[in-house]
DNA sequence: GGGTCATGTATACACTGTATACATGATGGC
DNA sequence: GCCATCATGTATACAGTGTATACATGACCC
């Protein structure tokens, strides 16, 4: 157990709050109270307290992103997408507070389609992206924008979750995972005859 | 321009704070400054401010539902399904904070699939059902389980909108609207070659 | 005419983020 | 060694929030 800096000490306190009760349970005062220092001195690391969350949710993003990139590995395009689904999942259902905060609430700073994302600026979107170049070059998916065609995948992907996150599955989490699995080889195969 | 009774007055008022300005800026304050009365007296007819929002955001839904029914129309199974997905978005357009409050925030009393979709107590879902069990049974559609088909696309329409609310698309209307109609397009064609 | 009840007001409390002013202790230059 | 500087903390205060509680007022009915 290392030393903690004030700072990493409020993270961390704000972090077990946000996970625990999410970002409505994250006040000042309780942030401050778990650390032991008075509400005030957050204001010495952090300018607010948007700052101090959106701070918490890139570093706990950062800590799952590399996570995307070696599941990658496969040789088979196909089995390749079907991997990269996972994650986006996992980390909606490992840590469900911290997902609403990086996906749902709007921010200034989020990447915005296209540009950010032909600019290659998203990691995560762009291994999704190199699989499905490759697919396309390779003839197993239709010729396509590559970029709409991963976006597509991604929204479909969010659209399943965020409602699972706003209460409108009554599955429990393995029921919604095979949903969500079948609900991406629909959007695969495609829904007309 | 008939006499409105006092709740009328609040839920008018509020709604227009809604609408402009989105549910935080609905304060129990404003809109009693707004109606001309002091905040407790919103306590007379609303037990909290939720129940205030949540009437709010359900006459709001109420009051587009029924334009949904009226387009779906045409004899045309897969036109019928195109037309059923303009509604979505456009009321998410027209009235983004009340769609934002309507289907992102969590709610107890939310219709959780498949319950309460199975019997049917969602007349829009059951709309968009009766097209693809239509479409199923013309042949036009993969055979599936129907309700788990309109589910997918519920899901597909929920998350290009969410995405676009939670701005992570730089598009204008127009544009997006593009978009969402060709992604819905890829849904149903499938991705696979 | 007087009780009942719906509807309003006034006040107060606990909670929020944070601006402002002040304290304190470590550090570096002379 | 001494003193200024500065990072880091505290204490207090303010404006905002939802809402509990107590009281006022006027319409209605018997």
């Amino acid at each position: 157990m290392t030393r903690l800096t004030t700072p990493e000490k409020i993270l961390k306190a704000a972090h077990a709050l946000f996970e625990r009760e999410g970002a409505d349970a994250v006040t000042m005062r309780r942030v401050a109270d778990a650390v032991g220092i008075t509400p005030m001195a957050i204001y010495r690391h952090f300018p607010n307290r948007d700052a101090l969350l959106k701070k918490l949710s890139d570093d706990s993003f950062q800590s799952v992103a590399h996570e995307w990139k070696s599941r990658a590995r496969s040789r088979d395009v196909l089995k390749r997408l079907n991997a990269l689904m996972e994650p986006y999942l996992d980390y909606a259902l490992t840590h469900p507070h911290l997902f609403d905060h990086a996906f749902s609430v709007r921010r200034d700073d989020a990447r915005r389609y296209p540009e950010d994302f032909h600019a290659r600026l998203s990691p995560t979107f762009n291994v999704a992206l190199d699989a499905v170049i490759e697919g396309m070059a390779q003839g197993l998916l239709k010729q396509d924008d590559p970029h709409d065609v991963t976006m597509t995948i991604w929204a479909h992907q969010h659209g399943l979750i965020a409602l699972y996150r706003a209460g409108r599955f009554s599955y429990d989490e393995a029921q919604f995972r095979a949903f969500y699995l079948q609900s991406l080889r629909r959007l695969l195969d495609g829904i007309k005859a």
